[in-house]
DNA sequence: GATGAATGAGGATTCATTCAT
DNA sequence: AATGAATGAATCCTCATTCAT
């Protein structure tokens, strides 16, 4: 991208900063694909562009690599998500339902550019690794929080009990989308990470979010 | 299989069975917390009080362990959405909705007594491996039909096009509950798995599921 | 050795016991030549007959087959100190030196067919490795003590403060005769570890009891 | 060379002289403790606070690294010896066992000040490294034959066999203290290198030397 | 003189699997 | 049915060294 003013000659050495980002977007690949544990550290090297101990000059191992993978790719939604908070409060309650939606784009958006984000934080979770406590404070935590309060917030569809569970629908449904990617590829006929599937994802999740939090006239 | 009389000194899992069982409950385990790739076949052994050639008495080699397994998980959901489909065709539209709820909570009651047939299959479908069109055959595309059947027999919530979206949103949701338990473990502060929040989960699912299916006065 | 009786045919497996020592000879070897750093698992396992990971089916790791080598080089000293120990409590003064001096002897055959471990010693001194308290404890210590007694119980040609360095400089000199020996190899033109030039140590090395313990009549 | 003056500032090994002379130390030290194959050139560029390539740009690659610490600690000792044996030389009888003891505390003063010599000999001495005849020619050579020298000259308390064995014996006890300072430091709770302790080996030593080369009462 | 980046060689260890017993 | 021993392949990582800057 950014390199096409350097050097074209430039051999065995490149471009030093996006080195570094190279092997992040290829690990983040490989991690989303295959799994920590799946992934062998030469592999994201050779598709890096690089030896594997090449690798171990910008990295500090492969736990510290993936960490790091993590945290760029959960750094944004932990943005996007403070920054809607923060907005919301200035908000009038009435206003914070399109705040709320704002948000759901925002997320979904991310989401969509970089669909390997969903998979890596659902493969942490389901070993429950070391990193998993860093995404809970610092993007699931925030995101329950905003989520817990749209809900009470609106009319209450759910109650205090059920709202836990309410939430975590949000972001099972969220997450799946791209997570499980390919299990509904091969059960659809179609690409979930296709531009127009995620458009259309968006839409549902808009009419879901209005189920979700909507004065529902159906009860107990 | 030799599950038919079920024992009733079964704890969770099952007893001293043979050997075989130990084996499949102890992979179970292990696929399900750290993947295929993260578990050696080693480990497995071990904690089946073997040693890992003895294991290959039994089993051809890591994968045909693997594939066993989850067949042997997924094959009860395959028999309780057959044996419901072929109950609903029997039934009247304004049963149905009965009908799917009863199977509901069976998919959920075997789920809970399986918590970790959920991460299997969440593992095989964020990898997408090989065991994946085979799940998708059996388990979930059946499912779908049955979901998309009660969807378009009901008051049409979802259009043509948001259904398979829906049913996606409601795999995610059912199947989250139990794979990401890590996650929501250490984010609220109650195990995902204990008993009492599998029935909230599952309470919950019946209000999801009339949302979901209600004709609901909200249109776009 | 022992393996006449053992299929002569005999490819792959081997006599199960003697492979564990057959190792332990070599990395003895290799050990004592090179230090714990300077040998490669590789090497020992070649040397051996072996594959490096076959290696891991006898010993836990590097660090492990190292202590294992020291543990059975040390463990005669002890036994002989130990014995010797014993039967001088029971003798009375005026025989004591000369259990001395059968222990010394007994040391300088053990160390005189097992040259390595003056060597493995040595490393470990320079090194201070963490099992430099285990042979402190295990064979210095006593050594050092039933030095100690045979010295106060002769006419104190030491005092109570030179002692301790009396005592060192006969380990030194036990030792360093083996440990350093490609030195004095090169030094003179003989070989200390050959049976004649151990001899001569040996010699020598009772002149040298005499001389420490004597009620020598030069004063500071 | 530089040291001439020999900077009144100088803690125990130097100040900061030029980065060379500040690698040389470093490396002096870890290669003392650790021996050549257990010492990264990357540790010893980070503890002399560079990087490991530019310490490419004073020594051509570790081994010459070694060699350089080598002959710099080697050579104060081998100027001790030639100096004292060019003394020696215009003595009478009578006075030489003085000079040796001047030489004597002359070697030991240098070791106490530089105790990674001692460690540095026996570990090349250990594993008969390429820079051993080095060593054998630029420094025991002389000291060997100026000991032979000192102990044919007094009464022969050694026949012409042992004597070998009685050079040996003292190398032995000089560097071992030096050496196996860690083996001792654990086994006396004492520092061998701490001042006093020094102090004690020297008159220790003195005591030796006159027990090694007295004419002795004692026959076979 | 110093350094970040890169790398070939090697090093310890794990792993899935085989085989003789 | 079980296992100890063996192993080829692979894994993560270290190391000494080079080179462009």
């Amino acid at each position: 991208m950014s390199e096409a003013i350097d050097d074209p000659t430039t051999s065995t050495q490149g471009d030093p900063e996006s080195t570094r980002e190279r092997i992040l977007d290829v690990a983040e690949k490989l991690f989303a694909d295959r799994g920590l544990a799946g992934t062998a550290v030469r592999d994201i090297a050779r598709e890096a562009s690089l030896t594997a101990p090449s690798l171990y000059n910008h990295f500090d191992g492969k736990q510290a690599l993936y960490e790091a993978v993590l945290a760029r790719g959960v750094q944004p939604l932990f943005d996007i998500i403070t920054a809607s908070n923060a907005t919301a409060e200035s908000l009038s309650v009435a206003d914070r339902q399109a705040e709320s939606e704002r948000m759901l784009d925002a997320i979904m958006d991310h989401l969509a550019h970089h669909p390997n984000i969903g998979k890596l934080i659902q493969h942490e979770s389901l070993t429950g690794g070391p990193s998993l406590s860093l995404i809970v404070r610092g993007w699931i935590r925030p995101i329950v929080d905003s989520g817990q309060n749209a809900m009470s917030s609106s009319f209450a569809v759910w109650d205090e009990q059920e709202r836990p569970m309410a939430v975590a629908a949000w972001i099972h449904v969220i997450l799946g989308h791209f997570a499980m990617a390919p299990l509904f590829r091969e059960l659809f006929d179609a690409d979930p990470l296709a531009p127009e599937q995620i458009e259309r994802q968006k839409r549902f999740l808009r009419r879901f979010a209005r189920l979700m939090l909507a004065p529902a006239g159906d009860a107990d």
